[in-house]
DNA sequence: CATGAATGAGGATTCATTCAT
DNA sequence: TATGAATGAATCCTCATTCAT
């Protein structure tokens, strides 16, 4: 049976229209992007994405937060999990930033600031807030921990490096040529974060007293 | 000539139409500012606009990129002073920091990334892409020189780590709530970036090693 | 057959339809109401709406004229009625008026101006022509056995008396303030109408004469 | 000069545009006229519509009522000249009946149904009102002076009788068939109403008393 | 008989751009 | 230069209708 015809298989129909949706948004301008052009991509009719979503809004914020969930969950883990910090955090590196890449331009991943942009409605609004809480918070945890061990320094927030972190790799992303060999190399990323974001040696002066006129660059 | 009768003084017509879409797409998102507002905020027809403009684009590029060539010459400018690296980099983050806290939501600092989304079309996308180089090579400056006197790592490229700072600190602004006390210290937010930038201690081991598999956070 | 299950008794699914489809054009305009709307009221799928109706202009068409038939057979029982042409005329208006007052907004009576304006097509334009007609004649029965007896007034067709009745009968309940505590009291309608319609008395001049072109108001 | 080809004499845009809904509305379902079909007749662009009106709504409205305040105040000079009663309502029917000719289906007499339904948005609603009240009030005034005068029936207010005249009015117009030849003499209608409306005979039983059983049909 | 997901033609509305003045 | 009325392509969204189950 089902001789659909033309029809697809059975595939979800949600998911194929996120499913073009995301690819399309990986191109065009946000603005560009049509419901039209959605609804062609995915094989549905035009109709079919409202039965789906309340809205191109809704569409779009979907499309921008789809497996967010799952990231904030997998870092969630990395945080409770017995992990030392420095491997935690570069594991959390390699989990934001693979992320990132595959979602690539959408930006899903701390600011999407096209999508924070165009959301200024107060229901937009406080629905992004609370994703790219839930991310910079499960970051903070890692961060909590290595603070606990006497590793991460404890005179900033730990969500005020956890964001910090964040637009690190944000900008590792989107502002650094994708042929520099160096891009594809995390671990410089981690490296400099850590040492930015490590205790100072016990033994030197104390940290938040004035290092940062002292030290390195005098 | 020039009998406007109850016009406003001689203030350059461009000018004041430049002034009027900044203050609009600070408050707006780019998609919800037309023209007729912006003539209107301007006094002036919207025909006008395209006397002064080529276009849409154009006079969103502009108005986006306003200041930015200040910035970059300011930026410059430290770097050929011979101030000491350290406060070198307060400095610039002081400017850069200033120049996106004026234009807020305008990112014209490094991305700009509603901008650099909607200019695909490859005039914009090369005008815009040279103007980001201008900063994060000025920025990069002040690293090299940091880098001649031993005080900045050279294991990463200058453009690597000005890349770096300047995510940092568009996240500072972007993504940091507006009320935590620290984001107006920005002292903190170089403290971070010039111990992750610096080099290492000559006496341990050295940096990029292989602390990065080991150690938890040294 | 029919293990529906957890559905309703065995009501009639199209009275349920018809039932739901009154209630909600009595509320929303014509316009508004979707046939979701009535479905899901109902209780039923959309799709069986077509198992019993045509057509939404059928649907509508038979929720308009519901009980239209039976107001018919009752006025036409009045004027075959041996009752004094002043009671029945009394009895027609408070039939008529009932009708209209619970069907409220559904103006089924007599124009029912938001159908006969939506029936164009030639189909619907006849249906609903042959049920207005119905009513009509049913009413000038009525006035003609009065005139038969030398109580209506004969210089005026019989049908445009009726028309005339309806019409009041119908801006009673339209435009008249619901609080209008007159608004209670048909019979004062049904007196306006009567002495208009009244034959005139024999002694003066006859009625059609002129008095039209020159007395004020006799 | 102005050699703006195929386009029409400076025709006020407006006022074409409305001309334009007149014809279509006249013909056509409210429901079936949209926008581009009145642009297209009007002979202007679509966006031009929007501005000259706020909306689709607006454009309708202001259809259906446009020449409603003259039609008032033609009705309030007949009730302040010192015309007869009799005349004066003879004259009050012509006018409105004439306004009704004139806007044929549009309706916008008394009720226009087809409007009152579309417009229960609150803001239509008393816009809709005020316009209806405006002339249920000129004919009003009418009346009272008969009632002053002894001519008019006073057991009914002013209001209520002004309202059955013009529910006549409309059923004449609307219900008769158009080939009857009595539809042409509105000499005969204002005569149903007068007689209707008179003061009764002050030799006879009071008014009030019981007319209602006694008279003509017994 | 009953269902409701899918469809897509159709319509209201916006807004960058032009051009006669 | 400056203007702003006019334009119409482009887009979001609705809803009557179908059809596989």
């Amino acid at each position: 049976m089902s001789l659909r015809g033309n029809r697809m298989p059975p595939t979800d129909t949600k998911v194929r229209i996120l499913a073009s949706a995301t690819e399309l948004l990986a191109r065009r301008p946000l603005h560009d992007v049509t419901l039209d052009q959605v609804a062609q991509a995915a094989g549905v009719g035009k109709g079919t994405i409202y039965l789906h979503f309340d809205d191109k809004d809704d569409l779009l914020f979907q499309t921008f937060t789809q497996g967010f969930d799952d990231l904030c969950e997998q870092v969630g883990a990395i945080a409770r999990s017995g992990v030392a910090c420095g491997q935690a955090l570069e594991e959390v590196c390699r989990q934001v930033s693979g992320h990132f890449r595959r979602r690539r331009r959408l930006l899903a991943m701390t600011g999407a600031e096209d999508a924070s942009m165009r959301w200024q409605a107060p229901k937009m609004q406080s629905r992004w807030r609370m994703m790219r809480k839930q991310l910079v918070d499960a970051v903070a945890q890692v961060l909590s921990r290595g603070m606990g061990q006497g590793e991460i320094r404890d005179d900033l927030p730990a969500e005020v490096l956890a964001n910090i972190l964040l637009g690190m790799i944000r900008s590792w992303h989107r502002d650094l040529d994708p042929d520099t060999p160096i891009r594809k190399n995390l671990a410089a990323l981690v490296d400099v974060f850590r040492r930015g974001a490590a205790r100072a040696p016990a033994t030197d002066a104390p940290l938040a007293a004035e290092p940062v006129r002292t030290s390195p660059c005098p």
